[in-house]
DNA sequence: CGCGACTCCTGCCGGC
DNA sequence: TGCCGGCAGGAGTCGC
């Protein structure tokens, strides 16, 4: 489900009723997340105080005065507040009781998100390797035209690569690449330097869009405040097979790619 | 090291 | 209406 769109929008959606507040009890339902929940989470996490609530990629990053929370919300995950009392789901894993009288709630169907506790969560090997923040400065052209060099894997494949740089999930990716006229299909090691002043400038220009939007609503997110993202109106390219671009008048296909599936314009993109 | 395939899991949608 | 295959917003791991 979440890009860093929408991993940003629950941040956001979710800090104003945590921030500051002392975690009385937490709940695991079920512990098979993507790596098991550790025994011991209830115990380190119980009465402490949440002093902040960061995102690094896809993770948030929830620091308390104790250990920090790594939660990482996989394709299905989301996080919302609900009353303290309130019926859990099927699919509702974690409950972190707070001392106002509401619960942050974990909710993740298929369970391909993550918990972890860390006192030095940017050293964790979940996040030691992670290449920088696509709306930091040290994100650039030149930064990724110099990663490029000597690959041959898709420049799709490539902006979707962590190590390369975080938060660039599937929908960005072909909008990214759309907005910045290349071809999905495009080697990266074969793509111009110029092309790639394009293409990192309109990363951060679709995910600043997005957060502004509240990230995307395909079929089932909701941020933090419950309401959707209202990214998809602005979607060129993704989920748009057969459709016209709004560009050229030609119609938009889709082909498998690394197993996921690139939608672009074949007039557009080169 | 780079790359591609595979894997985890449940829900939903379209086609027959 | 009911069943079945395919596909889904992620990303670690393995084998070459």
């Amino acid at each position: 489900m979440p890009e860093l769109p929408e991993v940003e929008t629950s941040r956001r959606g979710i800090e104003p009723w945590i921030l500051h507040t002392t975690i009385n009890k937490v709940v695991v339902r079920d512990r098979r997340l993507r790596w098991p929940v550790a025994k011991d989470v209830e115990r380190r996490l119980q009465g402490q105080i949440v002093e902040a609530v960061d995102r690094r990629a896809k993770y948030l990053l929830i620091r308390t005065s104790g250990d920090t929370i790594i939660l990482h919300l996989g394709m299905t995950g989301s996080l919302f507040i609900v009353d303290q009392g309130a019926p859990a789901g099927i699919h509702d894993h974690l409950d972190f009781e707070l001392d106002s009288g509401k619960v942050l709630r974990f909710r993740d169907p298929r369970r391909f998100g993550s918990f972890h506790l860390s006192s030095k969560p940017l050293a964790h090997p979940l996040l030691s390797k992670l290449g920088p923040e696509p709306l930091g400065d040290e994100f650039n052209g030149t930064y990724l035209w110099r990663k490029s060099r000597g690959r041959t894997v898709s420049i799709k494949q490539f902006i979707m690569n962590a190590q390369i740089v975080v938060g660039v999930g599937n929908i960005y990716a072909s909008e990214s690449l759309f907005l910045a006229g290349i071809n999905p299909k495009r080697a990266a090691g074969r793509t111009a330097r110029h092309r790639y002043d394009a293409l990192a400038d309109a990363i951060k220009d679709i995910l600043s869009r997005a957060i502004k939007a509240g990230g995307t609503t395909l079929r089932d997110f909701y941020g933090g405040d419950g309401e959707p993202g209202y990214f998809k109106q602005q979607l060129e390219v993704y989920d748009r097979e057969g459709e016209h671009c709004r560009c050229c008048n030609t119609i938009i296909r889709s082909f498998v790619q690394g197993q996921r599936s690139t939608y672009y314009c074949k007039s557009c993109q080169t």
